[in-house]
RNA sequence: GCCCAGGUGGUGGAAUCGGUAGACACGCAGGACUUAAAAUCCUGUGGCUUCACGGCUGUGCGGGUUCAAGUCCCGCCCUGGGUACCA
């Protein structure tokens, strides 16, 4: 037996795992119901064409440990995974190559499968499921249909059968905020009457809505694909559009999503995040009745969180897209203000955003009255007040909010004093806080009260009523994709009904081109014959999240043609457990997901009312880019042609020259440009086919700016004891695409590149590849490595300096096994004694509390201190190194099974059980306390850990030590603290 | 702006309830083995100071509480993430 020899190993025990039914059973999950149950589950990655990177797998060890431990304990565990195979990236391949979309994800989705085997993760194969398999996408539209027969239920506070409304309009009629009839007045309606009142109670439903429109992918996308005005993929700008779109009530949900957080142990941010994009308000609506009438209108309604500043109203404004904006515009002013709300209305989101510091806005020129004083306040209206929220209208209290303060003091707007406690001459007094003032039958009273008071007064007046608002919107749920689940409805004259569920799936059709038609319609109504009994389908695919905000429950009985899942199935496994993931999807899937889940159990398919009981987010691993500095020469040649020869050159500048070139105070400076001009006159000559560069200019030869551009071909040098990072020139030159570049290098050391820490990205040529780092170091190493890098939640840049260490451990964990000249497998039988037994016990309990607190961490390094603590005392004892094996292995399984079975097992060690952990092991009789002297240690002394303080005490002072720190006084007061320190005050 | 997380050696990071700051690892320096390399092992390694024993100082900054503060409190600064006219 030689050395470790990783590779062999890592192969051997793959093999095993994935052919031998000794080595394989033990990680099906079975619905098992005599055992606990374990459920650990990790986000399925996008099966992108660029493979996994190491940072992929980061999350994956994590719960492959936690899965394998629980495992170890005697758990039923389902660890599944699978692939959210749907998306943008498969589609515009489709479009540039052609090949089909569902051709390119299985090609990546068997790259990533090899890709994760070599890691060694004990995933249940079994139980995968894949988004774009019309096996798991029938149940997805089958949730869509349940979705589109439900309402949501306000009373009893859950989502109920639309049959239920329908029923009670035909008997009762409604009468609700939204709609007034009679059951007579519901039953003369035609169906299309019928179905557009019922649609705006579905939970899916059709509508016209303000969408965020990608025209450069050409579909919508929901508000949680936009980042900063541009779409989240591929940062094309983002426009708002008036379309007619498939939509998921999230909104009716808002409330139960925002309390549900409080039950589930997930990160803080995470929480905040979505109790911010929920946005609960609590406030009051309020009418201000019109100084003219408007039609039927006597007043416009403003929503309002500070009611209590009633009495600081010095206008309102309103949204440019308000309904009564025509008819409030009268007088001189109209025009002007016609025009300005036109204006504002077709600036894009982008811009809208990009202006937030310019305050616009005009005066209507109508009036309304105060409720409480009757005096006439003037409307103006205001691109900062938006249409979407509340009413579109709001009541401006200057003195006590910013941005209406803002505007206030750019129109010269009074701004009114009614919570004491700011200076309004500097800044509005924004705080929730503080005593009402100039505020009639509030005076006197604090906020909070005041708050109370007013919707007190407001609601007996009949002016309005107490309101909650949220921020939530409705989720677009149709793209104008190929790529997705088509949506199961078809349109009988117009109206839209959903299909038989027994006619599910219903697959995507072949079409020629993934575009969109030549009218603009999406690329859906290509197909021949897209029809459902004669009658149209709907063009438009379901998003991206739609497989993912369900996926969970489909790998708790993967293969069920009946339902999505046997009822026995759901029983056991319920929820998640575990749930490990990025943080990115704090506001989309991570939202979407309980939402579904909380859909389906109002409707009794699930017991569940959270999907993850807990939540971990794992850090990113960025990559280190090399960056080469990118120098644009200008009015450097002085020919009179610029688009003459070598302007289509890049010049890219060492780090180091690019620095002294910036500085031009700098003393090397001159020195540089002459050493860069040089170099530039060499290239002029091999490059140019002999055209000379005119140098003639000297003073107006170097402006540039300095730009970075990612950069391959580079390594990591020593130079001076400092570590750069180092261009390979010759590579590079080697390299079509560089053609056109030119490379200045430093005179001695070389092309030295920046380096920046960002995410590993292919355009970034920063990407580490977990193939290249198991085959150099073996897959256990990459675990091990991996979860030593540093906490599990903190982001951290990848770097191999250190993974050397971790190779070393396991090198020396093997040798305690093979400790004989030979290294032959050789274990004693011997009797531990009590240091041993010290070791292994406080190893098992550090192991195991750190498994449970997920810090891996620190498990790794206590493995570390104990073998290098038995190293020292050459242990190679049975009784010590088995157990030790299997705690090992949810870490390194690959090297725990082979030492497994060299000590003789002939099963899988995941079917070992985990060690107990003895506390008496750990029992000490005696303690080694530091001495401090006013709190700073000065010495040890050993004392029994029973023994009596007062002897304690006593000893201490008479220890010759003692007297040189006591300088001759006499101690105030002498602290010991058992098992800790002693505390001598002077 | 608001919300959240964080700030510890040359580096990644440890430090349970306030109780010896820097575990473990990398890197570096020196040494052993070797023809050599690889591998392995040993010693040292926060800073300042001292021939040495030792002393002083030290967890972003400034205060405070305490016998004792990286940890608790108050006020700032900085970094990362989320969000942004949400009334």
């Amino acid at each position: 037996m030689a050395n470790y020899d990783f590779r062999r190993i890592e192969k051997d025990w793959q093999t095993k795992w994935a052919s031998h039914p000794v080595y394989s059973q033990w990680l099906k999950a079975s619905v098992d119901t005599s055992k606990p149950k374990y459920y650990v589950l990790d986000m399925f990655p996008y099966p992108s064409g660029a493979g996994l990177h190491v940072g992929h797998p980061l999350g994956y060890i994590a719960s492959d440990i936690v899965s394998r431990f629980k495992r170890l304990k005697g758990f039923n565990v389902l660890h599944p995974m699978g692939y959210d195979a749907f998306g943008l990236p498969a589609e515009q391949y489709a479009i540039q190559t052609g090949q089909h979309p569902a051709k390119t994800t299985e090609e990546n989705i068997a790259r990533y499968r090899e890709q994760l085997d070599k890691i060694g993760f004990s995933f249940d194969w079994s139980k995968q499921v894949i988004t774009c398999d019309p096996a798991y996408y029938r149940w997805t539209q089958w949730i869509f249909i349940q979705l589109f027969n439900s309402y949501y239920n306000t009373e009893k506070n859950s989502a109920a059968p639309v049959s239920e409304l329908i029923q009670q309009f035909e008997t009762l009629g409604c009468n609700n905020e939204q709609h007034q009839f009679s059951a007579e007045q519901w039953k003369a309606m035609s169906d299309k009457e019928q179905s557009n009142i019922l649609l705006s109670y579905r939970l899916a439903f059709l509508s016209e809505a303000m969408v965020n429109w990608c025209p450069a992918l050409g579909t919508v996308l929901a508000n949680d694909e936009v980042k900063d005005g541009v779409s989240e993929r591929g940062g094309h700008p983002v426009e708002r559009k008036l379309m007619t779109q498939w939509s998921l009530r999230i909104s009716a949900y808002a409330e139960r999503l925002l309390t549900g957080l409080d039950g589930i142990d997930w990160s803080d941010s995470i929480k905040e995040a979505q109790r911010n994009w929920i946005g609960k308000s609590v406030g009051s609506s309020l009418h201000f009745e019109l100084e003219k009438p408007i039609k039927d209108n006597h007043s416009l309604e403003v929503f309002t969180t500070r009611p209590d500043t009633i009495f600081g109203v010095s206008f309102l404004a309103i949204a440019p897209e308000h309904a009564l904006l025509d008819e409030l515009c009268t007088g001189d002013q109209r025009q002007a203000a016609l025009d300005y709300a036109e204006k504002a209305k077709n600036r894009s989101e982008r811009e809208r955003q990009a202006e937030v510091k310019n305050i616009t806005g005009a005066f209507t020129g109508s009036y309304v009255k105060h409720p409480f004083t009757a005096e006439l306040i003037p409307v103006w209206v205001a691109d900062y007040v938006l249409g979407g929220y509340g009413t579109g209208a709001v009541m401006a209290v200057p003195g006590h909010d910013s941005r209406d303060y803002a505007f206030a003091k750019h129109f010269n707007l009074p701004i009114i004093e009614v919570v004491k406690g700011g200076d309004l001459s500097v800044e509005s007094y924004d705080a929730k806080e503080g005593e009402l003032v100039n505020s009639d039958f509030l005076n006197g009273l604090q906020v909070k009260d005041a708050i109370k008071k007013a919707i007190e007064a407001i609601e007996q007046k009949g002016l309005g009523k107490g309101k909650t608002n949220y921020r939530l919107r409705d989720a677009v749920f149709g793209r104008q994709r190929y790529w997705g689940e088509p949506i199961p409805v078809y349109y009988q004259d117009g109206i839209p009904m959903c299909m038989d569920e027994k006619d599910l799936p219903l697959q995507l059709p072949e079409i020629d081109k993934y575009l969109p038609t030549e009218t603009g319609e999406p690329p859906l109504a290509r197909a021949e014959n897209w029809t459902y009994k004669g009658m149209p389908l709907e063009t438009t695919t379901m998003p991206g999240w739609a497989g993912s905000s369900w996926y969970f429950l489909r790998y708790m009985d993967p293969n069920n043609g009946e339902a999505f899942a046997s009822e026995t199935a759901l029983k056991y496994w319920k929820e998640i457990d575990l749930y490990v993931g990025g943080s990115e999807h704090a506001t989309g899937h991570l939202l979407y997901f309980r939402f579904w889940t909380k859909f389906l159990k109002d409707l009794g398919f699930i017991e569940a009312d959270e999907p993850a009981r807990k939540l971990v987010n794992q850090g990113m691993i960025q990559g280190v880019s090399s960056l080469a500095n990118n120098l644009k020469v200008s009015k450097w040649v002085g020919t009179e042609d610029p688009n003459n020869s070598f302007f289509k050159y890049t010049f890219l500048l060492s780090s180091e020259l690019c620095d002294i070139l910036s500085d031009q105070t700098n003393e090397k400076y001159n020195q540089t440009i002459q050493f860069v001009e040089s170099q530039l006159n060499e290239f002029s000559v091999s490059h140019l086919d002999g055209e000379s560069l005119s140098l003639s200019e000297k003073e107006d030869t170097f402006h540039f700016s300095k730009r970075n551009i990612p950069i391959q071909y580079t390594s990591y040098k020593s130079i001076n004891g400092k570590e750069v990072n180092i261009l390979d020139i010759d590579a590079i030159n080697n390299e079509n695409q560089f053609k056109d570049y030119v490379f200045i290098c430093d005179k001695n050391v070389g092309f030295i590149c920046d380096t920046a820490v960002e995410k590993m990205s292919k355009s970034k040529w920063n990407v580490v590849n977990p193939d290249d780092v198991c085959n150099d170091y073996g897959a256990d190493t990459l675990r091990l490595y991996e979860m030593f890098l540093g906490p599990l939640q903190d982001a951290k840049p990848w770097s191999t300096q250190g993974i050397e260490g971790v190779l070393r451990f396991l090198r020396k964990f093997w040798r305690l096994f093979h400790n004989n000249p030979e290294e032959n497998f050789f274990l004693s039988d011997e009797a531990p004694d009590k240091a041993e037994l010290k070791i292994l016990h406080k190893t098992i309990k550090k192991a195991t509390e750190d498994i449970e607190n997920f810090s891996f961490n620190t498990s790794v390094s206590a493995f570390m201190v104990c073998v290098n603590e038995l190293q020292d005392l050459k242990c190679n004892k049975r009784s010590i190194l088995e157990p030790l094996c299997i705690i090992l292995s949810p870490y390194a399984p690959h090297i725990a099974e082979e030492l497994w079975q060299q000590c003789g097992n002939n099963n899988s060690i995941s079917t070992a059980e985990w060690p107990v952990f003895n506390p008496e092991y750990l029992v000490e009789n005696e303690f080694n306390y530091p001495i401090s002297f006013n709190g700073k240690v000065r010495f040890n002394l050993n004392f029994a850990l029973d023994a009596d303080t007062k002897a304690m005490e006593d000893a201490i002072l008479a220890d010759e030590q003692t007297q040189k720190y006591l300088e001759g006084k006499a101690p105030k007061k002498v602290i010991i603290v058992k098992g800790k320190i002693v505390n001598v005050v002077v």
